[in-house]
DNA sequence: ATCAATTGTAGACTATAGTCCGTGGACTGT
DNA sequence: ACAGTCCACGGACTATAGTCTACAATTGAT
């Protein structure tokens, strides 16, 4: 998988996850304690997170980091 | 799990993953096309990847990365 | 048609990922 | 004693993660 379509998947399946958990970006940013245009920029595909930024963000979601990136590998 | 112990994890994780399959920090910066020296800090703990280096050092452990997160959230 | 909430986006910025070049130390074999 | 391999480590550098401010575009409700 290259980069940028790497970030892409990621960026969509970081959405889905939020949007099912009924979140806005503001409040996943804030419950995360990253910035909300920074989330707008995962879920767009245009940056990757580092493994803290990956770990913050499933514990959000209440995923587990784990099967993040197993959705990742499959898609 | 605080990020310096999320990096050292990640290292010793590394270290033991690239020590099993009998591979030189150089052998496999050059098959994950990274630096020697990056592989170096990776490993003492004083460097966190991104998705994509996560991606590229598993391909050549011949490991999931799911797996490598998963051993991560463990410890 | 308007108002509020949400998101896209741009620009300038700081922090850190990742490179490159070099040095020195530990270890092994000869 | 010397050569070869591997690794720690430093400094200087470039690329990108992540912040902050502000404004425009979108969507949904009334």
């Amino acid at each position: 998988m290259r980069q940028t379509e790497l970030q892409a998947a990621f960026g969509r399946i970081l959405r889905q996850l939020r949007v099912q958990k009924g979140l806005s970006q503001e409040a996943l940013a804030d419950a995360a304690e990253l910035d909300r245009t920074y989330i707008s920029l995962l879920e767009r595909g245009q940056r990757q997170p580092s493994l803290t930024t990956l770990f913050a963000l499933s514990a959000v979601l209440n995923a587990k980091p784990s099967d993040l990136i197993k959705r990742l590998e499959k898609s």
